[in-house]
DNA sequence: AACTGAGGTTGTCAATTGTCAGGCCGAGGT
DNA sequence: ACCTCGGCCTGACAATTGACAACCTCAGTT
């Protein structure tokens, strides 16, 4: 009960040859097992405390914290909340009855402790972890979201997989928020193939754009774009401070005429209402990347968005059909029911 | 920073109202969020303290406690070690090679603090949940570790696949011990379609076993035995505690046969000596169940076991091939290794 | 041989978490 | 209307855990 003197623990190891004759741990140096796999199997598993997993393995309590933590660093545990409860708390089962989405998750509110998009980012890559399998092509485009949701990804192994970019490259003011780092981060953590589309994101004219669609190897690229069997994308506003503009992709001026006609909402570049409707403009014609049909073409589109501003954005794309599985928080999903 | 008091929490929700002015949080009684869920989400993804969330949710923070036990004890969370890489250490390296086995997870060594079998049962669990798919038909014969495994079977929905009993029915010493309940438990866990065996696992002579045999309801579940494509069981010694004679499945007498002929283990009520083969006896005559010959011909086989008195048993079970995936636990895996 | 710096370990202390006896409140019985 | 019981919540206390600065140890350098 006291703490033991540490003076003399090199020598011996109570615990294990009292406990076990025919089995004598092995001698420092020869361990069969990762310290940080054997602690963290006690602690989480076997619900041993940190004194008694120190006692065990023959080193200091403050130790074991340490195997702990790097375990977790380096993400030997991972701690899952069902996500089909989340699934099937109220909200999202209104959600998914009143825009015919086949999942929906809702995660709670914290008090406004920390950005939506970081939350939400990180129980989409729980999300996705789970409905992902092998063999898989999955679109990617870009967002705040999709960047921590990527982050937060865990690995996992997917050969035959690979993660294609939708939408071309754009200069961006912050950092690490292209399009073709997140499709990178996203396929490196699955292993898979990544494949970047070689374009910018929008060109100064129509003219250039067209010749450069016409180019074989993005022809290649809009090919395997079409062959996505998931999409992965977050969900914009048109507010002056949204990510479209800060990125550079869109200019505030460009905007106007998209927002005079309504628009509500931007995913993947494209201009949309409340209604849902894509509103075609002249940026469309300079851009590189998916359309709004070719979205709805994908058979699971998933949307990671959230956030006090985001409502309409949100409603027009649920009611464009954009989506088959939204993964927002409750405040954002309060919004939204509310503005039905 | 210092404790915050807590008379005065009822009539005011700091955080809330500072950081979301339009989202009013539900008034009491109108929880659209299970509360046991909210607290989980919070505290296992968010990483806030529990007064955090106590103030946030407006109950004491034992409240919390007990909210996050519930969650845990209704397994609204999972803490998960990733079982790759307990596939990977060294032990458990070892023993595929040398078994050809296709998975082999070894867990570590708890100083004997609680049973092998329940450990064993748990990351057996763990296993099971990971590897099973929709569709799956997944044969269940018994024993103790069979029984804590299903204890611990996370829930999961697998409507289209059945469990199916291996071994026919017996009267069992202990509770909660015979096939039929480890079926129904697992069934029930995975919401899947659960085919028992409606025969006991004895009889007391050959003619009334074969009679009952060309019975056609009989004959119909062993056809679904044949169709298993997983197969899970534990694995029994011949020593006089083991549960085979404990159930009453075997009396000791009748292993005596066995025993002289060398039998060192015992696989769904049969015997086999420590090379693995199958050791075929008046007893075998008289049961109703797998053979060996029909465990061989499923593709995944998975053995839950371990123990200071299985290392013969298992060793046996692993030199006849009647395995694809041993979970077991450090100790033993030494003892199996060093017996080579 | 003495010095130095990196990597890992330790003891201490504050913060967080678990426990438990007692209090509150509503349902159901008398 | 009053009483009793059971479930849930609370507050205070004990145990566990996390953070950190100091401390070893050992290899490479002077």
């Amino acid at each position: 009960m006291a703490l033991r003197s540490r003076t003399k623990d090199k020598a011996e190891r109570p615990a294990a040859t009292e406990a076990d004759g025919r089995t004598p741990l092995p001698r420092p140096g020869e361990y069969l097992t990762d310290p940080l796999l054997w602690a963290s199997w006690l602690y989480h598993h076997d619900e041993l405390t940190q004194s008694q997993i120190a006692d065990l393995m023959g080193v200091s309590r403050a130790t074991v914290v340490n195997y702990l933590q790097q375990a977790r660093d380096l993400h030997y545990v991972k701690v899952v909340v069902r996500p089909e409860l989340l699934n099937s708390i109220d909200l999202a089962q209104q959600l998914k009855q009143a825009f015919g989405l086949a999942e929906c998750m809702v995660i709670p509110f914290d008090g406004g402790m920390r950005p939506p998009s970081e939350r939400i980012g990180r129980a989409g890559a729980q999300y996705l972890d789970q409905i992902l399998t092998n063999g898989d092509v999955l679109g990617v485009a870009w967002g705040r979201t999709v960047l921590t949701l990527a982050e937060n990804l865990p690995e996992k192994a997917m050969p035959d997989s690979c993660v294609v970019q939708v939408i071309g490259s754009q200069r961006s003011a912050y950092d690490g928020f292209t399009a073709e780092e997140c499709v990178a981060f996203i396929a490196r953590r699955l292993h898979a193939r990544s494949i970047s589309l070689h374009a910018p994101a929008a060109l100064s004219n129509a003219a250039l754009r067209d010749a450069l669609m016409r180019e074989p190897t993005i022809q290649e690229q809009f090919a395997r774009i079409r062959s996505c069997n998931k999409l992965l994308f977050g969900i914009c506003t048109v507010k002056a401070n949204s990510l479209v503009f800060a990125s550079g992709l869109i200019s505030v001026d460009e905007s106007k005429y998209y927002i005079t006609k309504g628009a509500v909402g931007v995913i993947a570049g494209r201009f949309y209402d409340v209604e849902g409707n894509w509103l075609r403009g002249s940026m469309d014609d300079r851009m590189i990347g998916i359309t709004l049909d070719d979205v709805r073409a994908v058979p699971a589109r998933i949307a990671v968005a959230g956030g006090p501003d985001k409502t309409d954005a949100i409603l027009g794309a649920l009611r464009g059909g954009y989506l088959t599985a939204l993964i927002t928080d409750e405040p954002t999903a309060r919004n939204i029911l509310g503005r039905l």
